[in-house]
DNA sequence: CAAATGACGGGGT
DNA sequence: AACCCCGCCATTT
């Protein structure tokens, strides 16, 4: 399988993620049926058109951070976007064991104790 | 072709 | 929790 192909496993998988939900880099990558591939998710995302319409900003760090510095301006407008859907950021970080997407992901065990993710 | 670079991850301190 | 350190792997230098 080729890089490219992998970008767009990536792309494909990242579509798949609903508004309200978030997935980490390494997760996202895997769900493209890629190992080890967190840098690889990165790569597909800095690779994408700006035109791809792909929602970018659901892809954060595994333990809920935002990837781009804090002075980074797609960090704010990261933020701004996630909020914009019902996903509670503080401090630049989401909780992961609220808002991650577990659509075929094997730990079962899930919590739905804050905020319940709306799209207003 | 060798070396550095990331929107990373996991483990250890 | 906040760091530091090291492994990862396509892309860029």
């Amino acid at each position: 399988m080729t890089a490219s192909d992998q970008h767009r496993r990536i792309h494909a998988a990242l579509r798949d993620i609903p508004a309200g939900r978030v997935v980490s880099y390494g997760r996202l990558a895997a769900r493209a049926g890629i190992v080890r591939g967190a840098r690889i998710a990165v790569a597909a995302l800095r690779h994408a058109p700006d035109d791809a319409a792909l929602p970018w900003h659901r892809v954060l760090r595994a333990d809920g951070r935002i990837g781009f510095p804090p002075d980074h301006p797609l960090h704010a407008e990261q933020v701004h976007r996630l909020r914009s859907e019902g996903v509670v950021v503080t401090k630049g970080r989401v909780r992961m064991s609220n808002f991650a997407d577990q659509a075929h992901d094997s730990d079962g065990l899930l919590l739905q104790a804050d905020e319940p993710p709306s799209t207003n």
